[in-house]
DNA sequence: CTAGGGTACGTAAGCGCTTACGTAAGCGCT
DNA sequence: AGCGCTTACGTAAGCGCTTACGTACCCTAG
């Protein structure tokens, strides 16, 4: 009989349908060795009484654990809240619970945070952002990962490819290279790219995109300006103070995520240079505000939610002997923010 | 002796230690009845063997859950996704996990999540967002919120009042208020509200302040036009369209949030209507982009990420006897998409 | 010198679940 | 009829912790 004021447990669930504790938890588990009818009869009496499985208790029993972890460089960047939305829904879908942190773009708080997801015993660890350019602790994070999988952990990672595990890409260098093809298809020669962290492989690689768009179509490779910021608005700000300052005959700005796209319009516009009429500006990832602001921005559009809902998915599979990789499409969609190269 | 490739057990740091389990926990938890002696050995072996307590079997031998859940509208909105931002800084700093859910919105589905909160028996609940109007799913919330209460569970609300927990409010009315006054002062008489869904009580509350302050200021209430949509961009979008073509007399439109305020922006803009020469827009939140919209956004200014702290804060100390409230201040930030109203 | 009480620790009983193993019944086969 | 195999279920042993209770020891008071 289920104590009064206490959630029902199995054995309350057990004693009801008249059957064992091992009978009652097979029958819930789905697990065969059990009669349709005694299953049927267990399955309704847990529904009458409202019967949740303690987590704990189960994921201690040896049980997996339901809960998975979603690792984010930054929670209230919307490149990131995307994929998250769409690993949220997923996991409800399925059930599961998500467990969210952020590393802020630290290295070595995300290891730690990573350590501190594995210690919790989560099930599932998602890893979303980029990968970091540091061989150290690449190599380290790589390390716990591959443990936590021997112990039947389960990984995915979104938007890194280092890290051994099943993975889904958005092609960031293909991404690159569209995005400066339609700047020099539009006339521009004089790009600057206002880039996100050195140290971080996705600006490598939308980097080296724009590069080799350059060299195909015949320019010399130092036409290209480069600008090293935060991965943010404010570093969109000041790599475009920079811009202006150093190479003034620019003309069209690559800003490496739509982050740092809104914070050049938002300097352009202080600044009173018109968009597009003196300079272009171009985006990667087509977060939702990407078509409000103003002008609206031309950018590589990403399937956020899809990347989010493909991880996990992947992660939900059963561990394949290699990594998977899951590339997904990108698509330039070309708004308002770009325009002919004005005439010198 | 910890068994190979496996994490380390209380029982390990025990015996290393030299001391019985009970000891052992009882030094890690820093509860008394332990030598000072006895409890630096114990922590110091428990840092050399690396170990971290299974969550698992501490909360279901009676410890504390040391995880939080969160449930939200929606994680991709900047709005939840600032404040989810400062759970998640403070629950780090705490060592507790953060389980974030998203309810779209959906009352009966926002109650689905919170059963499947507790049923997961986690030890906090922070909820944030509006209130429904609907006072049956309220009362239901509430009823459900109690009992977890009442088995030690901790909850926080976020900018809801009616959920008999501790909450932190920021003042909505007043922030209408302010907005109102501002476009009255600036010669506004015209003015159009682009609302969200009518259900909602953050709507009502921003709503309710500017109608008072159009009282206040001696103006009719027939003059003022409310239109209900969603509360985001597209839902923004759709309420301009509304008011330009039913009110074409508006000079004026108050968004009750920044997303919303976006999508005013946008249509504005693709109707080439000037902002703020023929129409002055505010918002409300200031969320991070809105100052770098185009034009800038006035708004009035939540500490999101301070709410969210301070949920947690409130949800972490021991319970009162009446539910606590903490209000948030506000700050009208005026920029540059408001202005004189035009001269008829 | 002993009773009473506090302190520091150990013993062991769970928390609610999963699952290895045991067992009884039913089946087809020689 | 007797054998082994499968099926359907029960028994019980944990998973790794917390904590109520027991016990040895020392200190103080009478």
């Amino acid at each position: 009989m289920p104590r009064a004021g206490q959630r029902p447990r199995l054995v309350d669930v057990a004693e009801r349908a008249d059957v064992s504790l091992a009978t009652a938890s097979r029958a819930l588990a789905g697990r065969d060795g059990v009669s349709a009818q005694v299953a049927d009869r267990v399955r309704r009496v847990a529904r009458e009484l409202g019967y949740v499985a303690n987590p704990y208790a189960r994921t201690l029993a040896g049980g997996a654990s339901s809960t998975v972890g979603l690792i984010v460089h930054q929670v209230d960047d919307p490149y990131f809240s995307e994929i998250a939305g769409g690993v949220i829904q997923l996991a409800a879908e399925q059930g599961l619970l998500v467990q969210i942190c952020q590393s802020g773009r630290d290295p070595a708080y995300e290891l730690q945070q990573l350590r501190h997801l594995i210690a919790q015993r989560v099930g599932i660890i998602l890893i979303s952002g980029s990968g970091y350019d540091d061989p150290r602790v690449e190599a380290e994070a790589r390390a716990e990962l591959a443990a936590f999988q021997d112990h039947g952990g389960r990984v995915a990672a979104i938007g890194r490819h280092a890290l051994g595990v099943d993975a889904v890409l958005p092609d960031n260098e293909a991404g690159g290279r569209a995005l400066a093809q339609h700047l020099v298809d539009l006339g521009h020669r004089r790009i600057a790219v206002a880039a996100g962290s050195a140290g971080l492989t996705t600006v490598a690689d939308r980097l080296a995109g724009v590069s080799s768009a350059l060299r195909q179509r015949g320019l010399p490779p130092s036409d290209l300006v480069v600008v090293h910021g935060e991965f943010t608005r404010g570093g969109g700000r000041a790599a475009t103070e920079q811009i202006l300052n150093e190479h003034p005959e620019t003309t069209a700005i690559v800003a490496l995520n739509d982050a740092m796209a809104t914070g050049v319009l938002s300097t352009l516009r202080s600044r009173r240079i018109p968009v597009p009429g003196r300079m272009s500006v171009v985006g990667f990832d087509d977060v939702s505000v990407a078509a409000d602001l103003a002008p609206s921005l031309t950018t590589i559009r990403l399937p956020m939610t899809e990347m989010g809902r493909t991880a996990l998915t992947l992660a939900l599979k059963p561990r394949s002997a290699r990594p998977r990789r899951r590339s997904t499409g990108h698509l330039l969609v070309v708004r308002d923010s770009t325009g002919p190269a004005p005439v010198a």
